[in-house]
DNA sequence: GATTATTAATAAATATTTTTAATAAGTTTG
DNA sequence: CAAACTTATTAAAAATATTTATTAATAATC
């Protein structure tokens, strides 16, 4: 005997009125519920819902007999009869998350739970404006998922982060692949025959720090992303913000220095010209031109071939001139941040991309720049924290958003 | 015969469940939909609302007895039989605002349909950190209230404006009345007797700006108080945003320049210390003391004594000094809203406060610092309006943040 | 260890809401 | 200008949800 399949229709308003669609909102809404509580009695949902406890009872044998939600035994008493607990049932769909980086792809698959089964790191991939570049990006996508083909009628979303801007709302990417009225989002999405949804890459990084990683219960959150660029996810109360076209959170490009550094945005004095991946590339390449000494100047004897990564490994092998160098990006990138905790004053800015693999090397001067640039008051509510996720923040966050948007119905 | 007295349980909770508790949330659902639609029939309400007809007819016929809205006659033929609209009724229920400023209130009453019925401007008051200057501000509200005696059993709620921080929820004040263990709102509702309602003033009067003012359709909105300080409120999705505790928007106290210029709040190179009204006055001052001609130097012998009011009205008189100290702030400005467009993502950027009555001569530089400073992409998103309700947004806002908090039932 | 108190789940009765159908009041068209 | 077509409102029937009462299960108490 095989397992139920799960009934997903409640993940679609489609064709529905009155009562059966006020039943599949309400069937959402356990499954929201769930979401956040992990588990839960029918008299919780009677509660939480506002609906009688028969009716709750009703929802609940439902989404039983649907297979998306399972009855887990009997809670800890309470001083009473023991209550029958309910959860997500975990494989009763997946969900699939893109990451595309410069030179690879990571990509993961996620279950009901938000549990991430499987991840395949550093595909190699070329990111080019290119017809063919997206090919390979579609054919990384249909291998992943032919790996799971048992899975596949079960698989309810994609969700792809691209850096640079990207409206999720029209599914439209204007860095990267912009060479079609349709939007990219639904080309993809006619390639894999699964629903696509795209997402800038720092947003998509702040949503999976959010829900799976660092933050425990705080609402209002920044997450910065310190990769090569310089990007920033914005979460209020809980939810991404977007702007009006979904262009929010560009750190890298706010006008900061007095420098004469042209930014590739072509502005000149932006945040990123000196406060980026690539920044601190290029100053730690500088100096060691310059005759500072460093673990990196000795083991590579041509400057030009060191990358970031190498940057990031010296900095954990303690190398003085990394640290040095890091410091001063850290004070200026403070300066910065304690601008957005004067106008947000968020609960937590989680500290993430490449450059935060540098750990307390790079936090630290963060943290006392906050220290020095901000008021005490509206410091004292901001705590900094590193990202926990690290690389995985992008697959994690592009395979949530993927569930979110089937979950809520909303597209 | 007198009108019947409005039913004002539906705006509260408290003691109803099951049934009733959600008869009471359709029939502000059906309130909070006329707030945004102004007239409506039965059918919008059953299909914005998801409820069947019959039930949408009988909560506007019990919110028409109970005073809340009327029938409005029919509407405009839409190929059939004529439908009834209905709208709320001006009269059912009051609110009052209160922006209280450094040296005067002013105070104002708003009716249901958020049309300002009364102003106070100006009325002579000192703020000061004592109880009698609390006393004061109670009686002057007082002494307002018993204006309107006939109105009185209609007042549902006082909202009244500060500056500095305030936390709404709490309703503690941090910069001014804070010495007592319990928050202010309540103090201050105790002595009145209607339930009050803390804000800080950049955020009451962007909300103010947001629901009856400028703002058109849109849903992201930042409103720059450019007053004697500096401040900022910011609207998200159509709702105010608070952080953490209430201390978002501290646009002034962002470190911005390398200046040496000490802030009243003790740091250094703060927004506030070159682009404010007090540093607009200071720089006149100082010009006109070392030898600019300018109308303020010729009729006021002591430049000491030139308040911001004349040099708000020289600007008004095309004087050359104040057109160009104002150019040289609104550049500056300019470059740190450049920072928030990039940030936010806005629709709408709206300048507003004392500083913002020079018009033109305060945006058209703000504007071309835009251009300057902001990407392409990101700055065509946004547009750069007056305040379109001057002085008059803290009262607005006030009152409209009273009758918020009362219509949400969320109190 | 039986009794009492407490909480959960279920069943039956009651109330409410939705559906479906019918009627009313318009517009458009032949 | 009447017939056909729209849309709104009301009425009656059917479906659904809530209330209230009952039963079940467990913990605390005596």
């Amino acid at each position: 005997m095989t397992a139920p399949q799960p009934n997903y229709l409640i993940f679609s308003n489609e064709g529905v009125s009155g009562v059966a669609w006020k039943n599949r909102a309400l069937k959402r809404s356990v499954i929201a519920y769930l979401d956040v509580s992990d588990s839960c009695t029918v008299m919780d949902i009677s509660r939480e819902l506002n609906i009688s406890v028969p009716k709750a009872a009703s929802l609940v044998s439902e989404l039983v007999q649907d297979n998306l939600i399972r009855d887990y035994g009997k809670i800890d008493s309470t001083g009473g009869r023991k209550a029958n607990v309910y959860g997500l049932v975990n494989d009763a769909c997946y969900f699939i998350g893109v990451d595309v980086k410069k030179y690879y792809v990571n990509i993961g698959l996620l279950d009901f739970k938000k549990h991430l089964l499987s991840i395949r790191e550093n595909v190699p991939f070329q990111l080019e404006n290119t017809p063919g570049s997206l090919r390979a990006l579609t054919d990384i996508i249909r291998r992943f998922i032919s790996d799971f083909s048992e899975l596949e009628s079960r698989i309810l979303g994609v969700g792809i982060n691209l850096s640079g801007r990207v409206n999720h709302v029209t599914g439209y990417s204007y860095s990267f692949f912009h060479f079609q009225e349709e939007p990219l989002s639904r080309i993809i999405q006619q390639e894999i025959g699964i629903p696509t949804f795209l997402e800038n890459d720092s947003r998509s990084m702040a949503y999976g720090e959010f829900m799976n990683g660092v933050v425990k219960n705080e609402r209002n959150v920044l997450f910065i992303n310190i990769d090569f660029g310089l990007g920033m996810g914005i979460l209020i109360d809980g939810n991404l913000y977007y702007g009006k076209s979904g262009f929010s959170g560009e750190l890298g490009h706010i006008p900061f220095f007095q420098n004469e550094k042209i930014c590739h945005c072509g502005k000149r004095g932006c945040l990123e010209t000196e406060t980026s991946g690539i920044a601190l590339l290029e100053e730690i390449k500088e100096r060691i031109r310059g005759g500072s000494s460093s673990i990196l100047g000795q083991k590579n004897r041509d400057v030009d071939r060191i990358r970031l990564e190498d940057v990031i490994e010296a900095a954990r092998k303690q190398d003085t001139l990394v640290i040095e160098v890091l410091a001063e990006l850290g004070d200026k990138l403070g300066k910065a941040i304690a601008i957005l905790i004067n106008i947000f004053n968020p609960e937590l800015v989680v500290l993430g991309g490449k450059v935060s693999e540098t750990g307390e090397h790079i936090r630290l001067p963060i943290r006392s720049a906050l220290n020095k640039y901000t008021l005490g008051l509206v410091n004292n509510d901001t705590q900094l924290k590193l990202s926990r996720l690290g690389e995985r923040a992008g697959v994690m966050g592009a395979c949530l958003i993927a569930r979110g948007k089937v979950l809520s119905a909303a597209h």
